[in-house]
DNA sequence: ATACGTGCAAAGTATTTGCAAACGG
DNA sequence: CCGTTTGCAAATACTTTGCACGTAT
């Protein structure tokens, strides 16, 4: 385990790098709020709402005005450097997507509102059978399962 | 094709009398709101977002507060009579649920906007398998697809 | 120097809530 | 009749936009 949260490291220090460069070659500027928000996101775990991140940004004291963070935002959500994945609460969150291709989906508990991040290699193929067969060249996807939670499971029985 | 949709129709009516007699058993009372609503939905193919049930059925003349709609929806969601559908774009969409059990997923072209339902029995199993080893007993899922649809494809090579 | 990036405040849009009146059982 | 359902309007929450100013190149 250990191990994996090494690699796991590397690669979101690779997608802040990775990112940083995408965005020089699409002709965008450095800037102190945009660079926050990097900051901020390469550390981050699993998905976060615009609102979220802004509320981080203070918190560390380093404040960005909330309408850039939405902004910078868009701008990596444009380019796929960000995923937007929306968990069924209206709010949209934001996570970003590590250059190794590597991604997870989320599932959602009911009782709990805890949002697990979970990868399967077999449902990746299935994805790709799936969009193969409806004839759409897919460049992203989205899973969200919802229901209740192993720890809910045992805990109400 | 043909036998198809007519099995659909007969699908969508029967979910038409599943969900009364659900609300009668879960004691609410019937009222011309969520009537209209339900009318509207058991003819409805695919997802629509409130404000899109709120105009259906004021074109049709049967015009209905935007506040029931929003409430008929919060109902039918928490008894899992529709499925709550958010297909990225920040608007909550709700489509039916069969009693067969049989549903769709959804793909999104990002060149046109349309949104195709598809279903694959392979990502079904996959899901399946997926939640067993996650420990969660899944209640609902779902699946969004975004890229280049066939027809985008063809017509911008 | 010029145009892009940023922050603030105002506007916009989807959704929720309070309340009084209508209505079903 | 009583309590649920409904419609309206106000409130809320998230997100976008306009504009003046700062800043990178």
């Amino acid at each position: 385990m250990r191990i994996a949260i090494i690699f796991w490291m590397a690669a979101v220090h690779s997608w802040r790098e990775h990112t940083e460069k995408a965005l020089r070659e699409a002709g965008f500027r450095a800037g102190g709020a945009r660079a926050a928000v990097l900051d901020l996101m390469s550390d981050q775990d699993c998905c976060a709402s615009a609102q979220e991140i802004h509320e981080s940004l203070r918190a560390k004291g380093r404040s960005v005005g909330i309408a850039s963070v939405y902004r910078v935002l868009e701008v990596l959500s444009d380019l796929r450097l960000v995923q937007r994945v929306e968990v069924g609460d209206g709010i949209a969150r934001f996570e970003p997507v590590l250059p190794s291709g590597d991604h997870h989906h989320h599932a959602i508990c009911d009782d709990c509102g805890r949002v697990e991040p979970f990868s399967d290699r077999s449902l990746e193929s299935a994805i790709e059978h799936a969009s193969t067969r409806l004839g759409y060249s897919v460049a992203a996807h989205e899973i969200v399962l919802r229901g209740e939670c192993a720890d809910c499971r045992t805990t109400s029985s």
